[in-house]
DNA sequence: ATGCTACTTGGCGAAATGGCCAAGTAAAGA
DNA sequence: TCTTTACTTGGCCATTTCGCCAAGTAGCAT
């Protein structure tokens, strides 16, 4: 069974899991300034637009981002404003992913 | 030609993919206290000695971990005290590894 | 309805990562 | 000297991650 301190290390590890890929860390800092739909960031990254979006998947599930769909597009921004003092906000985190078990 | 943010960028993952692993993580913590040598950080991760010896490469190489050898043991302690303030110092740590070029 | 825009999801090959074992090095001890 | 302890490094295989393309969904416009 895992350990309570085993959970509190595997939330941190999907956190910065989240943010250990140029792309996915660009988008954290560009996120910082405020929200941004996935188009834009898409035009920032210079990656194809299913790559994006799978990027913003995998930083929501962490907890790291949400999103609102508004018109035609899809807005993400932090749901952590913190990021200068990351692990705190780590532990901030706890429960933001839902769907399915991701593992 | 790489410019000045994708330096910055790239350190920055560096780093963070250097936290971003069960084993490292649990090892960047315990050094928190103070350093420690190898073997007392296989034990607690519960890792082969080369797999540890192989994360803290990783870490050292990222410019996390500067290592000491003393009589037969190899000493590792965090060069940045900070983890609680990341990100300030991700970006303090400028020019720390220069083995070849590793990528 | 049809079409367009803005996504998300599935799939698949390519590349990176992680783990162990085995072999090599270096220092201390007998 | 030879042995032991404490690592590091190389190699290889299994797993994960990444990025594209192709296909599917959802809302707005015509």
């Amino acid at each position: 069974m895992p350990t309570r301190s085993q959970d509190r290390t595997d939330r941190r590890v999907a956190v910065i899991k989240a943010l250990a890929h140029p792309s996915r860390l660009i988008i954290a800092e560009a996120l910082q300034a405020g929200e941004q739909c996935v188009c834009d960031l898409r035009e920032l990254v210079g990656s194809d637009l299913s790559t994006v979006s799978k990027h913003l998947t995998v930083m929501r599930e962490a907890g790291l981002l949400e999103m609102e769909k508004r018109g035609q597009n899809v807005y993400y921004r932090l749901r952590c404003p913190c990021l200068l003092s990351f692990f705190e906000c780590v532990d901030s985190l706890a429960p933001a992913r839902k769907r399915s078990d991701k593992k």
